[in-house]
DNA sequence: CATGACAGACTGCTATCGCAGTTTGGCAGT
DNA sequence: ACTGCCAAACTGCGATAGCAGTCTGTCATG
């Protein structure tokens, strides 16, 4: 018998009818097709995504946490307003937020994680080079997850969800500029390599401004 | 018919009995009383505080979104296990959400607020020369939390309160020293200042600044 | 026509029950 | 003494039912 600590060999758990059910709502939200001020009864949603109330239920509580829904009891839960203020606010919490995850990952970063990272680097480049936006967004989308993951701290993960959820909605409302994609190669690049550095303090910082500027962006276009 | 928009009508909803749950199984972490590893049964918890399973799930649902405990699905509900590395992230966590949240507060505060806010640092002011601890932390997290209810931001705020169950974690564990009590007061006062200011970026700043060193000094007493 | 009240539908919240998969303790076989 | 196995207990998950409030539309009343 080996002492060498093995991998985790149970897996996850499969996706409950509730995660599900959080996903589409969230989605729903996010595209428009629940629009801010919309009823979400527990039961009307039980029976559209054919599941009972329960799990439905869970999933509003979840959105609720988040603030992308709002309770009150006894009356309803509707989806929340949201303001351009607001949503600016959100894209400064998840700059701070993606800055803390990268400076976690620099402090915790293994050889198998530095192997992934490359790989990541490696798709968002030729991404970049591809001009094909949706794989860029995706690839984009793939490091920062990766990156969250090797920080590995649950309660940074939950919230990076939600932040990112919003972020969907002002990246829905705004068109990004053709040169904020070179730039933000070379933004991703330089974090990349802070992070397998293991320079901790440096690649919080240069993630705080590379997700800043889209801050910064946002506040522009949506205020027009 | 006055058209001046009116302070909402309709308080909060009275805490449910999952909320309540919730917060007791949060503070039985907090203190100890569920270590980590113990297994969190839904039948068996919702029989200790007399109501149903059903609230107690919502309650652990919440607390494994804030990472304070982790499930595998037909095996059970644990209180997550907690390492000196993952506390001090929560402290960084912390430090970035509290930042921020002063940064919103500095841009949204009104007349109310920041009368509110003189109050809330009077109160600090004087806990702090009748050398009471106790009554010292409940007023700096008054502060805090008067900070909060400022910026406003639903996300925010739970996320906040989700790492400042963390926050307690640490303190019960490291030792304050005399030192850091009047310092503490000098930054508060700052903070409070540049958030009546209207001055974000510095409001942020000193809040992250100040919410950064204990931080420093969790990260040289819990390692020693 | 305006207004008030009241009945029914609807809401979120909680309790109870059943299902399918996991864990566990003790017994049978070596 | 040790190992393999199996049944019973236990687990989280989901469905269903009922409660106490809230909301709404209609109808009687001025």
């Amino acid at each position: 018998m080996t002492t060498t600590k093995l991998p985790p060999l149970l897996q996850d758990d499969p996706p409950t009818l509730a995660d599900r059910a959080y996903l589409s709502l969230r989605d729903a939200i996010i595209e428009g097709t629940l629009a801010p001020g919309m009823k979400l009864s527990e039961r009307g949603l039980a029976a559209m995504l054919g599941v009972s109330p329960q799990p439905v239920r869970e999933a509003l509580r979840r959105l609720e946490g988040e603030g992308m829904a709002e309770t009150r009891s006894r009356s309803g839960t509707y989806v929340a307003e949201l303001s351009v203020d607001r949503l600016l606010e959100m894209g400064r919490i998840r700059s701070a937020l993606e800055g803390v995850a990268a400076g976690i990952a620099a402090r915790r970063r293994t050889p198998v994680d530095i192997a992934a990272l490359r790989a990541r680097l490696t798709a968002v480049r030729s991404a970049t080079a591809s001009g094909d936006e949706r794989r860029l967004a995706a690839a984009n989308a793939q490091l920062h997850e990766t990156l969250h993951a090797i920080a590995g701290n649950a309660l940074l993960i939950r919230s990076l969800q939600a932040v990112n959820a919003y972020y969907h909605i002002s990246t829905r409302r705004i068109l990004v500029h053709k040169s904020e994609v070179s730039a933000s190669l070379a933004e991703h690049t330089a974090i990349v390599e802070a992070v397998i550095a293991g320079n901790a303090d440096e690649a919080e910082a240069l993630m705080r401004a590379h997700t800043g500027r889209s801050v910064d962006v946002a506040a522009v276009e949506l205020n027009r």
